[in-house]
DNA sequence: CGGGCTTATACTCATCACGAGTAGTAGAAA
DNA sequence: TTTCTACTACTCGTGATGAGTATAAGCCCG
């Protein structure tokens, strides 16, 4: 490995994306910053003996929170990211990591955020959110016509595969890409013209975009790990199991089938308790932790 | 975000694992260390306008490889992983990226090392590797015996789960957890008491790691995005194609529901041109691009 | 020049995952 | 007792997947 001459400082920090879901809305954890909110953030220190275990130090030191489920994301180190306090031509390094919570009483000096204020048109439970078709289609259409022929092409597939235009099929996973053409054609906040003039709650620097990764990321994985139950209490009923999964799919989903898919794949096993609902009662469940040796993807959506 | 007491220089790097597959033998880039074969790595420097860019230029000037596909993949952050000329207590942050080219001729100071060589116990092309009943499995009973109750369970059901034992099923993506649960048992050269008494080839610091976390995420992704093709010449026929799937997954498929697979889901077309093998000569076929509209998940293999 | 080898290609069959729908059940509130 | 809400049990059709049988098209060799 040779030693480039144009090397630089570098400056790294650890984001953490901490999300709850809370009565069917997925929530997550914001700091108020100077203008925008922001993701908490922190730096290793000599004392972390590893990155994920820097990040739960400052998780409990800032927010007094002790996170359960975490997972590296990505790491962030594009050379237009740096905040206005860093020093001129420094590249920040961000390493993004995605915890999964309990919802908790909101801390002093941060705030939940509902993730769809701020990727409003990732969430089609209510059936397709009208700025697709009122501003994201036809800004898309208007990006898509800039270019050289061969660049307009490849705008046009890249458009219609992320929003399931001409054709495609809306995929839930793809968040990020569908972020980075919506920064691209100048349609969120953070890249938007006038500021304001976007579409959803701006946030700091790229950290919308580390939300939308974290979701896609989430989408993905609930289909063939059981990360959901991560977001639930200890026992719980289908229809609440069934709320939090298509809060993050950001669709409804079939409830019979739902409920074949869990019970038939023995990824719950009843306590045996029921809970009083606004109707008929309902068995309560917990994970059923053996499901992990019995089968290789145990997931909690349908792999579609 | 406040600025702890215990910060310290933070030196970056990108490490690049370079993979091909050559006759059904996946490949990995390796470059000559002062003992051990390690990974090419490089710095960003200011002029990269992101990482990735920073990749390319030095895979360029480095070894004069044009990288096609390229996906960061992890950053490897922890304490001991300083290589000797590091200054004590410094922290290397290691942004890893798989990239996917075709084959070409080795270059001057590097070359490329099998990937089962590296971990040979992936290998099941050819029935399951006697290095699992013969070495690991016993070695792995012998280090879930050791702790308290509780950890002993725990470390039973880790076992279990990454190697496919009592009852649950192997799972090819499951990679790095069974690197790691090598390492934890001594198992691998680089943790192993006495050196060269470890399974498989060694590479330096967590190089060999960073192989596994690229090919469980390699063996992943085949299954709902068209990776292959990047590794292959713009026209192949079936079996081509199906040998270098096997050689990612390492595992054998069934020839006729590959066929299947792969032609009903419109993945390829035919070039009408036909290639004479060492039997009945074979149509051709190349990608075909529009799969990408039509289909969400355009994998070339079974999900399972 | 025909048998045997190798590889390619075309079908069939059973099973299972999944979307969608019908129907009936259990408790609470009015 | 009605009505509302939510829970639970089945059924049907389609498509994906694992596995196997059968046939075709070249080559090599005796």
């Amino acid at each position: 490995m040779t030693t480039g001459a144009g090397d630089q400082p570098t400056l790294a920090t650890l984001e953490a994306i901490v999300l709850a879901v809370t009565g069917g809305t997925p929530r997550v954890l914001c700091v108020d910053g100077d203008d925008l909110p922001r993701l908490p953030a922190g730096r290793p220190s000599a004392g972390d003996r590893t990155l994920e275990l820097a990040l739960r130090r400052f998780a409990a030191e800032q927010a007094g929170l002790e996170l359960g489920y975490v997972e590296q994301l990505y790491t962030f180190g594009d050379m237009n990211r740096a905040g206005r306090d860093a020093p001129a031509g420094a590249r920040v390094l961000s390493v993004a990591y995605l915890a999964l919570v309990h919802e908790t009483a909101p801390l002093a000096g941060s705030a939940w955020s509902d993730v769809y204020d701020l990727l409003p048109w990732e969430d089609h439970r209510g059936g397709r959110p009208p700025v697709l078709d009122d501003r994201i289609v036809p800004a898309l259409a208007r990006w898509a016509a800039k270019g050289s022929r061969a660049e307009r092409l490849a705008r046009a597939e890249r458009a219609d595969i992320a929003f399931g235009l001409s054709g495609a099929a809306w995929d839930g996973v793809r968040t990020l890409e569908r972020y980075e053409l919506l920064y691209e054609a100048g349609l969120v906040g953070e890249a938007a013209a006038r500021p304001g003039s976007g579409i959803g709650l701006a946030m700091a620097i790229d950290h919308r975009r580390m939300v939308a990764t974290a979701l896609g990321r989430l989408r993905g994985k609930v289909t063939y790990r059981p990360v959901v139950f991560e977001l639930l209490p200890e026992t719980f009923t289908l229809l609440q199991l069934q709320r939090v999964v298509e809060a993050l799919l950001g669709r409804m989903l079939h409830k019979q089938n739902f409920r074949r898919l869990v019970e038939g794949a023995g990824l719950v096993e009843p306590t045996g308790e029921k809970l009083a609902t606004s109707g008929r009662p309902a068995a309560t469940f917990r994970f059923r932790r053996e499901v992990l040796r019995e089968r290789a993807r145990p997931g909690v959506a349908p792999t579609a």
